[in-house]
DNA sequence: TTGCATGTTGTTACAATGTAACAGACTAAT
DNA sequence: ATTAGTCTGTTACATTGTAACAACATGCAA
């Protein structure tokens, strides 16, 4: 098995900051707040805080453009979005995740690139969580 | 507007443990315990101390029966789950919650009272977070 | 050219949550 | 009575959620 760091455990304010950098690509903290704020209801510094500390935990990286540091993703949005489906199949839905991926079809959260990535994310996972007997 | 208490948050771990006791009533620390690590791998003493919190925080009231605590659940089961299939639709999705909704139908998290219920609760804070121009 | 208004960064703070150990109280079986 | 297990209450510590504030840059008005 080579290479198959676990999937991230995202929190709702990380995702949601995740969210509105896959969309735009590179952002500084000021742009990410600005789209921030139509759901979360922060202060300027608490984008910042979280923004750091996502940096620190390697799920952002930045770099300097013109004066001011620019954040962008290091992991991927099917890989983002994997523990959140998982979460919901499982827990709340009770049902298999195959059921939740059929509805991104429908959405334009995901390309069908992304959706064809998260669905071997997911089967992957769950090999590893199976008794290899 | 009369009675309205808005809709609980709750978080992942909290979830679990309602998911739990919404399917068997009353149960004790204990018999939480043997039943929340099929999910969470957590101490005994992890789930009594969620279990005091959430009855702190009115998520949970106690008895003592016969020498031990019964925990039991203060919000019905469709109040439990409409926060989450808002966030899991609107933000992970992209969709509109009837979408998420109707897959409810091919499960057994809910009966189909409840999901009635939970259509009306999620109806109900549409409503209240629009503009009433 | 200096000094302020404004925006950006870094530092610090504090409450809530996630995760758990431990000590005291209770109970059932010697 | 004594002890081996449970339950219960108390305490602890790291991380997350939420934010203020100070320090630094920078363009513009005086």
């Amino acid at each position: 098995m080579v290479e198959n760091l676990p999937l991230p455990d995202l929190t709702k304010p990380e995702f949601d900051i995740l969210r509105i950098i896959w969309k735009n690509g590179k952002l500084s903290v000021r742009e990410v707040h600005d789209q921030v704020t139509a759901t979360n209801d922060w202060a300027y510094s608490t984008t910042k805080t979280m923004m750091d500390r996502m940096t620190r935990k390697q799920l952002l990286a930045r770099e300097k453009f013109h004066g001011v540091f620019l954040y962008y993703s290091l992991i991927s949005r099917p890989k983002g979005f994997a523990r959140f489906i998982q979460f919901f199949a499982d827990r709340v839905l009770e049902l298999d995740y195959g059921e939740v991926v059929a509805l991104f079809s429908r959405s334009k959260a995901l390309d069908p690139e992304e959706i064809l990535e998260l669905e071997r994310l997911l089967a992957d996972d769950m090999e590893e969580h199976h008794d290899t007997s």
